[in-house]
RNA sequence: GGGCGAUUAGCUCAGUUGGUUAGAGCGCCGCUCUGAUAAGGCGGAGGUCCGUGGUUCGAAUCCACGAUCGCCCA
């Protein structure tokens, strides 16, 4: 039994020490062009076995290529800025807010920022090498290179020539612990099920004495913010005797004393429930959106704190109140509010309500609210200045662009069309320190400068360049520049950019997209620099190698990676940047659970390479069907490994008997020459249609298919050919062990991209002249297969399988030969009776007709349309057995002659034979026994008992004996003393003694 | 609240254009093979194909409504 991870160690440290990789890349270099994008890693943590199966995939489709002879980049890259980055240097240190950041000093918080991208860089790298992908580690792309900056730069410039840009004034969603916007496609999957406090509060009007409007919210601090209350104008509201107005259709069984539509109300002026606080004018109204199904038909309206409100604001002209700042605190001006989060505020605000007779109920409700996806806070609304892309005009380029894209799964490319039509315009600023610095420099004079390079910041400069240790915070903040309209000095804005920039301008900044001259280690700059030693392309380069042929990431990138990437791609050339995308879905655990670190279902990537391997890991991922979630675990690779001993048992059979004939094959692996028996011909054939079936597998991106073919052919080569052809390999038989190698080599060409350690382990042992390494030894060339010859051994395997149904019904075991099989309606198994014969242990096998009652069915996807209602006369008739046999294979029943072909004909055991049927095939086995038949059934018994003894005794596969059997035995050693001796390896059988063996 | 998808054996999943006794792998039990042997083969138990209606000679499959779950968008 392999230890994967001994011998996969073993296997790195060979690679290693040979180059094989290097090699590979040298035989391939100048071959036909495979361009793949790898999408950065997020470079925070160490490799985990959710990474590990986008790495696979991205490996074993990188070796097939590579088999195929495939020139490639392999360019690794590590996502290095953004809030990932950033909230993991603040647990580090253990701060927890802006304002502690910047105490701590922007500097060294953006130096313990690359500290970590440099640990985890190498973590990952580590990780990677060990999974066995191979990538040209070294020459890895960093996003926070000035390069990649520098081309986030000329983009935005872009950009901005065409007009996209602009600075919104927005209600948007808000991170109070990470003070900062969140953009949409942030959002997404981010909203959990929550309980928040439920209010119900009166707000008294004003020319109406003792009658107020009843509002319901689930945010009980926007309540300060309040300024008016919307109403559904088509609807109709009533008030109730205790002068509360709500909307009828909430309350149908309550009593109203008086009733009116919702446009009668608006205009209407209420008492705010904390004018104390925030003085304006609060009235009521009309919103067509109002709905009557939830609460009370009357909408509590705060500008400040949600964006429905925000643009009602503009529509009604209504002032707006911003409660908080951006830690989510009150302000100053807010009274006994001040300070407090929003949470905080929540119970005085409802105890203040309460004091003041306002409240009418107080509850909990569960709903489904948004949080922070870095650090689960939940999110609020705040109107904030936010730098914006406009999509109208390349919402339906991208759709146009995405429509050139071949998506496996299929519905991936439906879900990102579905992603443009609804998208809104980029958010793309966010207020925090270690990311891209936004080039935005807004002059007072009205002139916005978009700087697009270092050098022309260099350039106009008014101070500062002698500071500037990165394009980054905080040392980018000290140099302002001259304005390009006024010339007077203007400074940054403060933002840094979406991560999702950096990563998506990555097929433009790594291939040198308009660059003009190629520079050596020119992607090693800023904090790149010292990390790599990735050139800069130029710009024949870029085009050489895009748009990639193919990419592959989890499902939630069509609105992150894939999406930033299209939207960068479309602006600059229009056009996709990939021609195909592989998506997969989830990963949880083996039962189906979420893995969470807190629950302790975890699985570190280093504990599975030391407890399962790498190759077994792959396994997992690769027989994975890409639209379904993954459940991985340590349970499914104890059944993979079992799946995998018999790959490993067929190739160390061969080994055995090999070297026991000083068996040597010459590469390279061809067809064998000479006196094929039948079966032989048929394992060509066979493993000639299997890397048809794993190249069309390949082909589709789907390892799936490739390891469902490599189940089904692995059955027929170890189950079938090798059980088959024992005997040949006992007697040396040339031809067999030539036609064995040749499909275990290809067996192993075809799987390695998937199993890379274990393929190339047999592969050392098996190819002793041949490329040294499986990596190297391409992809097999295969005639087309002959599926005659594979349909007739499917046909004798199925005859086989009956005939072992039809013995476990008999109750006689196969070590006891019997008489004769007969056999119906698998025609193509004819010419391989002896085979059938042998495997069933029978002493003769006919095709016939098999003996016995007879069973007659309607066929029905013929005879249906046929019969239409008369069927159920047909089929009871033919059930109860009222059917009249005709000529030529007909039969008539309940008035209706059938023809053969609208019957099926199956037929049922009679006594002294056992008989077994399925699809069309009906097999019977006589069951009569004879002195003979039994006396060889005692020689089969012993045979096995004395092979059982051999292995006990430790005995060599070669190794002779001498036999020693009881007096009783002498007949059995008349009749077949010789049969016995050879299948024992005896040269000797003595009678006087009880069973024992003897080396001899 | 809107859209998409799912619901089949103890678990994970197949199930072709509607067609005969609804399958596979794993697990469990029994048998079997013994020169791959901590493997291989055969069998058994185990199903209201989520529910209700409809279309049809015939529905796991098509249609409608409902339930539950997941994903996506608000």
């Amino acid at each position: 039994m392999p230890d994967h991870p001994a011998l996969e160690e073993e296997i790195l440290a060979w690679w290693e020490q040979e180059g094989t990789f290097q090699k590979l890349r040298e035989q391939n270099a100048g071959g036909p062009i495979f361009s793949f994008f790898d999408g950065p890693v997020t470079a925070n943590k160490t490799l985990g076995v959710h990474t590990a199966w986008g790495r696979t995939l991205k490996d074993a489709f990188q070796r097939y290529k590579a088999l195929r002879g495939f020139d490639q980049r392999y360019q690794n890259g590590f996502d290095c800025q953004g809030l990932w980055v950033e909230v993991g240097v603040e647990r580090e240190l253990g701060l927890n807010s802006k304002p502690e950041i910047e105490e701590f000093g922007l500097e060294e918080f953006a130096r313990k920022c690359r500290d970590l991208v440099v640990w985890s860089a190498d973590e990952l790298t580590k990780g990677s090498k060990r999974l066995g992908q191979w990538m040209d580690w070294g020459n890895d792309y960093f996003t926070f290179s000035d390069t990649n900056i520098e081309y986030i730069w000329r983009f935005l410039a872009i950009v901005h020539e065409r007009d996209w840009l602009y600075l919104g004034h927005r209600s948007t969603e808000w991170c109070p612990r990470c003070g900062t916007s969140i953009s949409a496609h942030e959002l997404v999957g981010s909203y959990v099920e929550r309980a928040d406090p439920s209010l119900y509060v009166r707000f008294p009007l004003k020319e109406r004495a003792g009658e107020s409007l009843v509002i319901w919210t689930t945010t009980p601090w926007t309540l300060p913010a309040n300024v008016a209350a919307a109403v559904n104008p088509e609807a109709e509201y009533g008030r109730r005797s205790n002068g509360e107005w709500v909307a009828v259709a909430c309350y149908p069984d309550d009593e109203f004393m008086e009733r009116t539509t919702g446009a009668q109300m608006v205009g209407w002026e209420y008492e705010g429930p904390f004018d104390e606080l925030a003085s304006v004018k609060h009235r009521v109204i009309p919103w067509d959106d109002v709905s009557l199904e939830e609460g009370t038909g009357i909408v509590h309206i705060a500008p400040g704190c949600g964006s429905e409100d925000f643009e009602l604001s503009h529509v009604h002209d209504l002032p707006v109140v911003m409660p908080v700042d951006e830690a989510g605190r009150f302000y100053d001006d807010f009274g006994w509010l001040h300070g407090m989060s929003t949470v905080e505020a929540a119970e005085q605000i409802i105890g203040a309500l309460e004091g003041k007779g306002r409240l009418v109920e107080a509850g909990l409700h569960t709903h489904r609210y948004p949080e922070c996806w870095r650090c689960h806070t939940p999110l609020i609304f705040r109107i904030a200045d936010d730098w914006f892309i406009s999509v109208r005009d390349l919402r339906q380029p991208m759709r146009t662009a995405n429509e050139d894209v071949a998506w496996t799964p299929e519905y991936m490319g439906k879900r990102m069309d579905d992603w443009l039509v609804n998208m809104g315009d980029w958010n793309i600023s966010r207020r925090r320190y270690y990311g891209l610095p936004l080039p935005f420099y807004p002059c007072p004079c009205g002139h916005l400068n978009v700087i697009r390079s270092r050098a022309e910041l260099e350039e106009r400069a008014v101070s500062g360049l002698d500071q500037l240790e990165e394009l980054r915070r905080p040392w980018i903040d000290r140099v302002p520049i001259r304005c390009e309209q006024c010339n007077e000095p203007v400074e940054r804005v403060k933002e840094v950019g979406d991560v999702w920039l950096d990563a998506g301008i990555v097929p433009f900044s790594t291939l040198g997209w308009e660059n003009p001259e190629w520079k050596p280690e020119g992607y090693a700059t800023g904090a790149a620099r010292g990390l790599t030693r990735a050139d800069l392309p130029d710009h024949a380069y870029w085009e050489q190698w895009f748009p990639a042929d193919w990419v592959t990431e989890m499902r939630e990138q069509i609105r992150l990676w894939f999406y930033s990437q299209l939207f960068m791609s479309v602006v600059l050339t229009g056009r996709a940047p990939f021609r195909q995308v592989l998506g997969y879905e989830k990963m949880l655990d083996e039962r189906g659970h979420e893995m969470h670190g807190s629950q302790g279902n975890m699985i570190e990537a280093t504990d599975a390479f030391a407890r399962m391997g790498a190759d077994v890991m792959r396994w997992q991922y690769c027989a994975q069907p890409p639209n379904q979630n993954l459940l991985f675990g340590f349970g499914p690779a104890e059944q993979i490994k079992r799946e995998l001993l018999t790959l490993w048992n067929s190739v160390v059979f061969f080994i055995s008997y090999a070297n026991i004939e000083s068996f040597c094959p010459t590469w390279p692996a061809v067809v064998p020459r000479g006196e094929l028996a039948p079966l032989d011909h048929w394992l060509v054939e066979r493993t000639h249609a299997f890397v048809r079936e794993a190249e069309a597998g390949y082909e589709a991106f789907m390892t799936v298919d490739v390891i469902h073919a490599y189940e089904a052919y692995v059955d027929d080569l170890s189950n079938w050919y090798i059980r088959r052809s024992r005997r040949r390999f006992w007697n040396g038989e040339r031809v067999a062990l030539e036609t064995l190698w040749y499909a275990l080599a290809q067996t192993l060409r075809v799987l390695s991209p998937v199993m890379p350690f274990l393929t190339e382990h047999l592969w050392r042992n098996l190819v002793p002249n041949g490329p040294e390494s499986v990596h190297l030894a391409s992809w097999p060339e295969v005639t087309e297969p002959d599926t005659a010859l594979l349909d007739e051994i499917a046909d004798v395997r199925r005859v086989v399988t009956l005939a072992h149904q039809a013995r476990a019904t008999s109750g006689l075991k196969l070590r006891q030969p019997l008489r004769r099989l007969v056999v119906e309606g698998a025609n193509g198994a004819e010419a391989h009776a002896d085979e059938i014969a042998d495997e069933v242990r029978v002493k003769e096998v006919t095709f016939d007709r098999v003996d016995a009652e007879l069973h007659v069915k309607p066929n029905l996807p013929v005879l249906g349309p046929r019969l239409g209602k008369e069927l159920r006369a047909v089929q009871q008739a033919l059930q109860a057995g009222e059917f009249e046999e005709l000529d030529d294979g007909c039969f008539r029943a309940a008035g209706h002659e059938l023809a053969p072909d609208e019957v099926i004909v199956e037929r049922g055991g009679r006594e002294g034979s056992a008989v077994a049927s399925a699809d069309g095939v009906t097999v019977a086995l006589e069951l009569g026994l004879d002195d003979e038949l039994l006396l060889e059934g005692r020689g089969y018994d012993l045979i096995r008992r004395v092979n059982s003894l051999r292995r006990d005794e430790g005995l060599d596969l070669t190794d002779r004996i001498v036999l020693t059997l009881p007096k009783t035995e002498s007949e059995l050693v008349e009749r077949h003393g010789d049969w016995i001796k050879d299948e024992v390896l005896a040269v000797e059988i003595r009678l006087d003694g009880s069973l024992r063996i003897d080396k001899a």
